[in-house]
DNA sequence: GGTCTCATGTAAATAGTTACATGATTAT
DNA sequence: ATAATCATGTAACTATTTACATGAGACC
C-alpha cells in the first residue's frame, strides 16, 4: 500500500472555527453568517460566500453542524445551521490550541525596505496613503466603541467586544505614530 | 467567441516585486534570495522555495529577469538571476501602485470575540502566549536595531532598514500594551 | 421598469505551503 | 560516518478569491 501523503495546507483552516463560534450564539444561515462577519468582525476577520458555503457543507458532512432546510411558500429555501454536540466539543478544544500566526506580508514595509529602487516621492506617497487609511480606521473604531458603550454595555458579550475594539484602536494609533515619525524622514532624505 | 474569464486570484502576487526589488540590489540565485528574505525581511515578509523557484521561472519567461547558469566543475549549477530593463521598469511602476491590504485574519481576536464559548481560562492563556511571543519579537527587533546602528549606520540603505524596524517595534509595543490592559479583565471577569 | 435585498451555490483561477526527490561538498 | 550547507526544483494539496448563475419579493 502506498504511504498516504500528508496534507500540505498553506495554513490550517480557521474559518471552520469562526463559523462554529458564530453558530454557538444561535442557529443561522450562510447568508446571515456572512452579514455577521461583515458587521461585527470586519476589523479582524473576513469571509466570502465562495468560502463559507463549501465549509458549511464540510462541517455538515463531518457532523459538526445540523442542517434544517426551510421552504416557505415556494421562496428559495433557507438552510439553517446549528451546532451539534460534536461541533461544540471541537469548538471548545480549539480555544486551547496554539495560535497560528499568519506568515507576514506587509507590502508597505517591503516598499520601504527596497526604497533605494523607488522613484523619488513614491515612498512618501505610499506612507501618506496608508496614513489616511489608518486614520479612517481609527475614527470608525472609536465611533463603534462609543456606540457600543451606550447601546450594548449590558450585553454579556460587551467586555469581549470592547477588547477587540481596543486592540484595533491601539494598533491604529501605533501605525499613525509610525507614519508621523517616518514621513519627515522620507521628505528630508 | 466566448468572453475571456477574468483572473480570479485571491490576491495579486507581490512576491514578484519582492524578488525584483532584491535583484535590484545585485544578481543572486533562488537559494540566496531565500536567505536574504529570512535574514532581513523576516519580520514583515516571507517566502518558501516552492514559491520562489516557480516565480523566478515566470519572471524569466516574461523577460523581467535574465538567467545565467554557472556550472563549476561538475557541482550543481547555480542559476544566477539579474534584472532586465523591463524588470527594472516594472519594479519602478509598482512603487506607485495602491497598496493592497491583506484581508484581516486575526485568530486571537476571533477567540476573544467568541469568548463566551471558551472554556474558563482559555482566553487568558491565549493572550499570555501571544504576549510572550510579542515580548520575544520586541527584544529581537531592538537587538537588531542596536546592532545595525553601530555596524551599518553608514550604509545607503540604513535609513530604510531603520524605518521597517521602527514599524515592528511600535507595533509590538502596542500589542504588549493591549495584552497588559486585557489580561486583568480576563482574570477578574 | 429598475434596483436592492434575500438566498443559494458552483466554476475557474491563483497563491502559497509542505513534502518529496536529488546530489555534491564541507565540517565534526 | 554523519550531519549541515549548498543548490535546484516538482508534486500534491488547501485556502481563498472573484465571477458567474439563478430566482423571488420588496421598494421606488
Amino acid at each position: 500500500m502506498p504511504a498516504r501523503r500528508k496534507s500540505a495546507a498553506p495554513r490550517p483552516n480557521r474559518t471552520e472555527y469562526a463559523i462554529l463560534g458564530l453558530l454557538a450564539q444561535g442557529p443561522t444561515t450562510g447568508y446571515d453568517l456572512k452579514k455577521l462577519v461583515e458587521e461585527r468582525l470586519s476589523h479582524f476577520w473576513n469571509e466570502s460566500f465562495g468560502h463559507l458555503y463549501p465549509i458549511l457543507a464540510r462541517l455538515h458532512r463531518r457532523g459538526w453542524v445540523r442542517k434544517r432546510t426551510r421552504t416557505a411558500k415556494g421562496r428559495p429555501s433557507r438552510n439553517e445551521y446549528s451546532l451539534t454536540e460534536a461541533g461544540r466539543t471541537a469548538l471548545r478544544e480549539w480555544f486551547w490550541e496554539p495560535l497560528l500566526p499568519l506568515p507576514p506580508r506587509n507590502e508597505l514595509l517591503l516598499r520601504i525596505f527596497l526604497g533605494r529602487s523607488a522613484p523619488s516621492g513614491a515612498l512618501a506617497q505610499s506612507v501618506a496613503a496608508y496614513r489616511a487609511q489608518r486614520t479612517e480606521d481609527l475614527r470608525t473604531l472609536e465611533y463603534i466603541a462609543k456606540q457600543l458603550a451606550t447601546d450594548a454595555a449590558d450585553s454579556p458579550d460587551y467586555p469581549q467586544w470592547e477588547m477587540t475594539l481596543r486592540a484595533g484602536i491601539l494598533a491604529a494609533r501605533a501605525a499613525l505614530a509610525w507614519c508621523d515619525e517616518t514621513l519627515p524622514k522620507l521628505s528630508n532624505g
